[in-house]
DNA sequence: GTGAAAGCGCTAACAT
DNA sequence: ATGTTAGCGCTTTCAC
């Protein structure tokens, strides 16, 4: 390789590598060689000596998740751009697993974390363990304060952005049917829930059902909150209200007549029920581009300094859960074109 | 970490591999020292050495395709108990892409490459020319013949188990909507279906309607075929069956009872709608689980010999889009629960 | 059964 | 601007 390009090999180096100065016509023969022999540079080798892999660990709760697949390609794309590979894992929502594959990831000397943690409490120590040996960045749910860089959907804004919806369209007696457990998620959208409802109604706040994420718990908690008689069912996230639906429509209860569901995170099922799912849009295209500069900015060197979080302002859209202004099926068209090839938004709030 | 144990690097070396007998009393003190270090061998430095990175290329087309999470949740659930890591690269639904993020996975010094190809013709450079560098297995889509190990599901069946549901449930004028282009999973069912369908109604086979693999091509597809007038929609998958129930609702036609719609794949999504699709489960687990076999007797060795095509069969999911047996909200209810956390079912076929 | 030593393919110092 | 040299952390001959 470097005979047939007349040159030493720190030469061929420094032309494939681009990190020193080299004579213009030494480049091109080098590169002419390159051509020829077809040669390609090992990255191990590489990584060995530069003690950098190219390489970022992706941890996620459960990639069958729906709101995750997009997140993984925004991620990948905006990785890929700088060369960088992504190992994912999977943690089966579960906080050991989680600790066990960030051990493994940094068993293969990723360069970096990029990890949404399966919950507030319980994923803290492997976490800030990690953050210790490599940059790491927490993605859409924290972990508690200062433990790390991170990204995140502003969940307080969100709920407020439906609470303001639902108010504008008259609805008086909400509640709210969340997640238990210590996801970020679940308590910052509660918590919102709680202290900005009562706005509406006094007694609103006090009409909280908490289960888990799913389509089945929406479907239940439906049954728990009929009780309370309400106009509005202000669910943590799409799953939840996808469920509350069904259930809502198996009973026979008009929606959004007699009453309206509300989702969170507008994951692309959310569009294609009838009526679709009114709900907050997280910007994941942003979420994952800050993840990626705050990350460069760590592997570009400035490895200490205080953690800095990033927050998103979310958006509000509405279908015809609740309001009938927009439902029926012809929303629900418009509506499932837009989450099944979104493109990018600008709306950083901080 | 050899002086602490009062031994060579080259035995430390031999006991955390297990690639040599080591005196049973020096292991001790090995694994001692290893323990009371902390010690965490190098992954990079173990693959310059041995040639080999543990690490497995996952090619998709798209991961924000539903039918792909389960697959990859699987996928890596396989390959950990090896451990393996896997890199993930989305190609965007594009050929281009493919062969970029193929080249960079091979510069990775991947041991491995799994691939779901893009296309059933324009992919067959890029995978070929891969699966000459290293053990490749085509995964849910074909790419030529020949061309490398692959595990696939059985397409044909699949259209013929609801060809055969549909005969029995007494539906006389069905028809076709499919995708265009070269896709296998394209060719194969919209062929099934042609060849299948005759003996339901010799006209049938001419009923077909060729688009795309969306939710929006089924909503339009369902505008061309009424002038068929079919009591039964075939659709070539579950989001193009998803989005003619869309617009079939929207015209205020009775499905089931005037027209039956089936889909293919059970993405989670078939069992959330109203009614719930009815359509072809693939058993992703076992795809998994062959795809992780069939790399790992080539990685194990066995480099040459003839390419290996396993074919797993499909398992029809009826649901109330086709029949009123079990119709409604209560069965969507339990459907869902069954695709949301689906277990493991046996049924290879060869 | 164990140790000494030679690299895997590359890049970072240092020298020129 | 380019060449020389050492060595990243491990595995693996080859001796003993």
């Amino acid at each position: 390789m470097a005979r047939l390009s007349g040159c030493s090999v720190a030469t061929v180096s420094r032309v494939l590598a681009g990190s020193r100065p080299v004579g213009a016509e030494t480049a091109r023969r080098v590169r002419a060689a390159v051509d020829s022999l077809g040669y390609r540079p090992n990255h191990v080798a590489r990584a060995l000596r530069s003690r950098s892999t190219g390489t970022i660990g992706l941890v996620l709760p459960q990639i069958t998740n729906p709101f995750y697949p997009t997140l993984v390609r925004e991620l990948t794309r905006a990785l890929h751009t700088h060369d960088r590979a992504v190992i994912l894992a999977d943690c089966d929502d579960d906080p050991m697993t989680e600790a066990a594959r960030i051990d493994a990831l940094l068993a293969r000397q990723v360069d970096a974390l990029l990890v949404v943690p399966v919950d507030e409490k319980r994923s803290v120590a492997a976490v800030t363990a990690a953050a210790a040996r490599v940059p790491l960045v927490l993605l859409d749910r924290g972990c508690g304060p200062g433990v790390a860089d991170s990204v995140v959907v502003d969940n307080a804004a969100g709920i407020q952005l439906v609470l303001d919806h639902l108010a504008a369209a008259g609805r008086r007696r909400p509640c709210f049917v969340g997640a238990a457990g210590t996801a970020s998620a679940a308590v910052e959208r509660r918590a919102a829930y709680e202290s900005g409802v009562g706005a509406l109604d006094p007694r609103a706040p006090g009409r909280v059902e908490l289960g888990e994420f799913s389509v089945e718990w929406g479907r239940a908690a439906v049954d728990r909150v009929r009780a309370h008689r309400p106009d509005a069912i202000v669910c943590a996230n799409d799953l939840i209200a996808i469920g509350a639906l069904q259930r809502l429509r198996q009973l026979g209860v008009d929606v959004p007549g007699e009453i309206a569901v509300t989702g969170f995170d507008d994951i692309p099922m959310a569009s294609l029920t009838d009526p679709g799912v009114t709900t907050v849009r997280q910007p994941v295209a942003e979420l994952a581009a800050e993840a990626a500069r705050l990350l460069d900015r760590r592997l570009a060197g400035e490895k200490a300094g205080p953690s800095r979080t990033v927050r998103l302002g979310p958006e509000l859209i509405v279908r015809g859960s609740s309001t009938t202004d927009c439902t029926g099926p012809a929303d629900a068209a418009s509506g499932a074109d837009a989450a099944w090839d979104r493109k990018p938004a600008k709306n950083p709030v901080s």
